[in-house]
DNA sequence: TTTT
DNA sequence: TTTT
């Protein structure tokens, strides 16, 4: 019996890095911020940011990276996992990174595919690198893209509750 | 930007309930007890019990169903909602219940499909109701059905971090 | 071993309520409102929102009470309880609420007390209604006021990790 | 607007270090454990643990010292840091630990301090070292001093909702 | 280095 | 009854 459940929600310090397993996994990494503000001794307030690493997998990292960029806000839940590594030494290092279960994106709620695009949550070009300034080949987001509150994972109309048989 | 989040570990009083909604999805509803403990002013062990329903839904339903049954420890987590109704003198009333978007089964750890039986955890048999106390037909649970622990909602080797190319 | 925990960001709909207990606990009650955003299958983004009764006590309800209005934005971090009353036909009638353990107030962070006002999370004077609308009044939020972010519950300084010994 | 929280259910895999930080403040690092079972592809029950480093601050960390030991049971609610630090050849090193917010101990519930100690739970006697391995000097725990299941952090007495005045 |  |  045991928890491990990590709950972030942050900013991006950097565009989304995608990469690609041996196997072939898709394998986004992200550095994500979190301030925190406090009064000190002296009444000021002070800030102080934390920075995390996400790393997340499969679809989910292809969305991130499609549509996740320097700035984006998200909600990320995830896991804490260290990874052992070796330094140019031959010293063991350790890493803790939060595996992502799932990542919200929480810009532009609202702007769904048929919304006007503003500076903002157009798709990245990853797998068109050609295109990636010209802004034309936005495309809708998958069904279940991020692009959703931090409601349940799943869309509402798949689990509703208007129809519950009790 | 919103975050609508609830995490029970508690105990079923009762079997899970199993139901179909109008449009065949498979629901099902269960009441899970949470307990506090805390010392009162003359220092004595007081413990009050807090009873939650929640409501799960598609193969989620079906796996606590067949295998979850009265005092089965459980870890879930969803969101609240509130539903109207009306009672027989035609007054609103809500309810407050939890939407279940994930739900591990916390009994009987290591208990795999290959594992003996030991009077708890086999596959409880809502849809052969004929067979439901002969506890012959047990079946290898699916893949993602909930007889995990509180990590990653994902089996790991899905999303190793063993083979993360950063 | 039992789990009990909700957490909320949203906005309140309506003023805090302050009331005493009889025991002359301060209490505040708060109606807090979360949204979720989802793709209907016509591709169109919707929205429902869910409400929720949030139940503050003691010095974090008279907080609440006198820096959080309509609209404000709040993380809630509580339990859930389900109390039991009577109707006027004596029938039992069950409301569940969220217990607050923790409220942080989200909006204009970084305003502390020697910030300037503007239009909105100033004090308001509940324990002097006569000046309610003068907003000459503001004071200096007490130390743990609820003015942070949602890192942890107390100031960095009284636990920072800049002096640990290890 | 940001969130850094992590909550862990887990065992310790060493008693408690207490040290004191320069300017006093008593301070406890723990390791603890979590353990994900997941199946593999083979059908087999795999185990996978993840180590965790909580480091607790002030009262808390004393009560953790005092009535933890290895192999205790814990659920622990914090925040991610990750502390700097240089090694022998002058390189930066990163650390990465929870700053616990809140211990319970999951161990022994119900066992206040009239009840019969068994092997467990009984004041280990950091500030005392000579009577270290004779047991007998068992003291009252305080009144908030985590032995408390995993509801609110506060005793119910103090924030009742049995009076709520709504 | 925990535990089942 | 909130907000974007």
């Amino acid at each position: 019996m045991s928890l491990n459940k990590v709950m972030l929600i942050g900013r991006l310090g950097a565009d989304p890095e995608l990469k690609y397993s041996q196997s072939g996994t898709p394998v986004a990494r992200m550095r994500i911020a979190t301030s925190e503000t406090y009064t000190d001794r002296e009444g000021n307030r002070q800030e102080s940011t934390e920075w995390h690493t996400v790393v997340v997998f499969q679809r989910q990292a292809e969305n991130c990276a499609n549509y996740l960029s320097k700035g984006s806000m998200v909600y990320v839940e995830g896991s804490l996992q260290t990874r052992q590594w070796q330094d140019q030494q031959g010293q063991n290092r350790y890493t803790t990174e939060i595996k992502g279960q799932r990542v919200q994106f929480l810009d532009r709620k609202g702007d769904g595919p048929g919304a006007p695009a503003q500076g903002g949550g157009e798709r990245r070009s990853f797998q068109q690198p050609q295109q990636s300034q010209q802004r034309g080949g936005r495309q809708a987001p998958p069904a279940d893209d991020g692009f959703d509150d931090l409601g349940p994972a799943f869309p509402s109309e798949v689990s509703g509750m208007d129809d519950v048989p009790f």
